[in-house]
DNA sequence: ACTGCGATTATGTATATACATATCAGAAAG
DNA sequence: CTTTCTGATATGTATATACATAATCGCAGT
């Protein structure tokens, strides 16, 4: 017969069964940090306690520990013990969804449009957009296309590619699909910069969304690097009452 | 003297002598990673392999690929073995800067002024800024203020705060310092939501701003939760050209 | 009271070992 | 020729152990 109060409490808190016992721990004790209970400042029972509770060797307490460490949950001071941290960078994660999958998810029919496609020679302005780039750029890929939510459009996309990180896309017809999936299939991208902005609609612009000129607008822009390399620049341009970014952040992913 | 492979290798890459020797494993094979050398569905070495490259046990080797499966950078098959995961969700971290900061990063002196504070019972309107919450809120406090960028305003601060959640408020005195900051150092959040879009400025905003009537704004809205109970909600309106949001994305963190 | 030093303590890292589990290849049986 | 069984393999988790390191406490000696 093992002991009973270890017994009881690895039956009783945490997961199921199926969840490892250092994630159990791991989980416990993030949830009462999450939950309040442990407030910033608090003392984590120390490793050997936590032995004791779970009933386990030191080692799978300092895994889970080691790893809310490394996530920022908890501070670990040698000799003095593991403290809960007080959350102070104001950061959040931002999902950028396929539009497809977003105007769907308004129960609107999707279309997506191609208005321009031209290949030429990269220019300052091409390789300013595409970002800093340790080898100069050759041919690139320019696109205009236009996404529909229903029969009213939805979103301007402008986008460069650069032909020297991704040859295939020169044979691509970008007719029927939007070259933003097909880029995230084709190239794995290793880094990716995001601003997000306001500004009026030129003139040109609003007439593609079918807008007021200086109507504003919500504007997307992205670059993308893969080894390194420049692979794409994109802006997207929103009317503003059509979109809008939604970020979120909780501590309870690690 | 030491076996020569190992020693040569753990000598020439990876990082200095201080960092650990799984830290060093899980960096080189990082490394490799995002810098394209191993393409998405690359089989990496067995952990035997690395144990014989590395010169150390299988225990290391398994932390760093352990934790390198668990930040979404590779894939582990038993039998099979590990392979580099195609990036495929489209995350990027936002981090969201003291407006101090912001300001000064512009090289101009920052000012901040309240503009008006109430102290009133929750509305339905309050409640639905502030968000979910399990428990029906009781008083809260009112807040306008103004942030200077030099002469020129910068940007509008609209922001409620739960006083069931921070009782404190009620004393303080806005005048001198924001509630942003304040708020950070006064209550723990568990939990945060932005909703960055672009609008017209209403005509009191735009008095506030200094603008025309209809002007594009950016606006950026913060929910915080502190043990699931709101905390707060504010609304920044910026001026089109005074601001965007940057963020940035590299798996390079971990 | 102050200083220096050693003992204590909690964490940090690494090892050898053990057994569980999913999975695949190939052998054996039908 | 197909199915089933079995063994090999790589990862997943956990343990006991060991030594390193940083920080702190308390004691001894000035």
């Amino acid at each position: 017969m093992p002991d009973s109060t270890a017994e009881m409490l690895e039956e009783t808190v945490g997961g199921d069964a199926s969840t490892s016992l250092y994630q159990r721990i791991l989980n416990d004790i993030r949830d009462r940090i999450v939950s309040g209970e442990w407030e910033p400042g608090y003392r984590i029972p120390f490793e050997h306690e936590l032995t004791a509770e779970y009933g386990c060797s030191r080692m799978t307490v300092n895994k889970a520990l080691s790893q809310l460490a490394k996530a920022g949950l908890i501070e670990r001071r040698r000799r003095s013990g593991s403290f809960v941290r007080r959350p102070q960078s104001q950061a959040a994660v931002l999902e950028i969804h396929d539009i497809r999958v977003e105007v769907e998810a308004l129960g609107l029919p999707y279309r997506y449009e191609l208005m321009a496609q031209t290949k030429r020679r990269a220019t300052t302005v091409d390789r300013d957009r595409l970002g800093p780039s340790p080898s100069t750029a050759g041919q690139v890929l320019a696109l205009q296309c236009l996404h529909y939510a229903g029969v009213r459009p939805f979103c301007v996309e402008d986008r460069l590619i650069s032909l020297a990180a991704v040859p295939e896309a020169a044979d691509q017809e970008f007719r029927k699909s939007a070259p933003g999936p097909w880029l995230i299939g084709q190239v794995p991208w290793s880094a990716a910069e995001h601003v997000i902005r306001a500004a009026s609609a030129d003139s040109e612009t609003a007439a593609d969304l079918g807008l007021a000129s200086g109507a504003p607008c919500l504007i997307i822009e992205r670059r993308t690097w893969s080894a390194e390399r420049p692979v794409t620049h994109v802006r997207f341009t929103y009317p503003a009452n059509a979109h809008a970014v939604v970020a979120r952040f909780t501590p309870s992913d690690s």
